[in-house]
DNA sequence: TTTCTTTCTTACCATACATCAATGCATATC
DNA sequence: GATATGCATTGATGTATGGTAAGAAAGAAA
């Protein structure tokens, strides 16, 4: 397994060098899914963040009623994770399973304690992690407060142009909070106002 | 000015010791604002994080079309900042301001380096306290992506019990993403059915 | 007290979005 | 080829919530 996505993010994004690489490589373990199998699933404790070598997940929650609230896509070169369930050891509430054939590569925190003993660089990398994510976090508050399905749709497809080619619709329209048949019409609409995106 | 709250705070929460809290003792900067003073407008780089003394502020957004979004209220021995305006020293686009006369100490990076300093389980401290950001988050992304509007009044109330008796409807609407009118109604429903938060 | 201001409530109507049900249209399976 | 399955669209209708406007209630100020 090549796993060069994930060589190059540690090389670039964390700056390690090509040696540091190799003390950790016998660390690097992959795993591959198919489409529909899980890596996390409610009541289990999330012991790993997934880096996604090549492929396509999905991260939800079902609410009362059973139905799936998307919380999070991560493509290639993302890293998705209950971090919440790790930190404090306590059984997720969230599912995170595969919309494609997907390789991740699972960072556990011995892991990330022997990277950063290499080199302490990574830690900044890390909350540098944190601070992008909670700042994502606050602008999905912010369009789930005040805008409209239209809007929070378009600010999708521009956020993540990538994710919206390779997802069918009815989870996009999870992850913005309307049903696939609102969403559907609100494509209708922008599609008579000739609208473009690319 | 005895500022107690942040006292006890660094004493329990950060596990320091006396004798260290009085190593930092100059370099705690505190700040009195009246009622709907602001610590931060959009446009400027959060360079602080708030830690409530006492009072109440709240953290928001306006949208487009100039309606504000509140995304957090803080009370008594909460923390509250546009961290990522400070981590990527860019502007905010978040507004802080207070609802109640509110005592603030001052917390700056200069600050942070010093008590990391003094001691390094401050890290620690610092790494959970945003766990718990993200997860409070991500329950409020499945909350406005799923739930009622009552569902998400009965969560609030539940959850932040302080806050409710202390700021106005109207606000409380903002939070959960609702008119006043509309959360008026909510209200008016549950105590038909004979609801009693308390 | 009286007045002024802010907040909350209520009534009426408008609208965005949900729900239900039917249809179309691919792609996969037999 | 026929048929099943999953997804997207469409139409009819329902419902939650929004918008407007007015009045009631509660504080703040005079």
């Amino acid at each position: 397994m090549e796993l060069n996505n994930f060589k190059t993010y540690f090389l670039e994004k964390c700056e390690l060098s090509r040696d540091e690489i190799a003390q950790i490589d016998h660390l690097i373990i992959s795993k591959t899914v198919e489409k529909g199998e899980f890596l996390l699933k409610e009541g289990e404790i999330c012991n790993h963040s997934f880096f996604v070598e090549k492929g396509l997940l999905r991260f939800y929650a079902l609410n009362e009623e059973g139905k799936e609230n998307i919380l999070q896509f991560a493509t290639e070169n993302w890293i998705v994770s209950d971090r919440g369930s790790a930190y404090f050891q306590q059984p997720s509430t969230y599912y995170i399973d595969a919309i494609e054939p997907t390789t991740v590569v699972m960072i556990n925190q011995d892991f990330i304690n022997k990277v950063t003993e290499i080199n302490p660089n990574f830690r900044v990398h890390n909350e540098r992690l944190l601070q992008n994510h909670i700042r994502s976090l606050y602008k999905r508050v912010s369009l789930l407060l005040g805008a409209s399905a239209k809007t929070r749709y378009l600010d999708f497809i521009k956020t993540y142009p990538d994710v919206t080619l390779r997802v069918p619709q009815w989870m996009i329209a999870s992850y913005l909070g309307v049903t696939p048949e609102s969403l559907s019409r609100v494509r209708k609409a922008l599609a008579k106002e000739n609208f473009k995106p690319y």
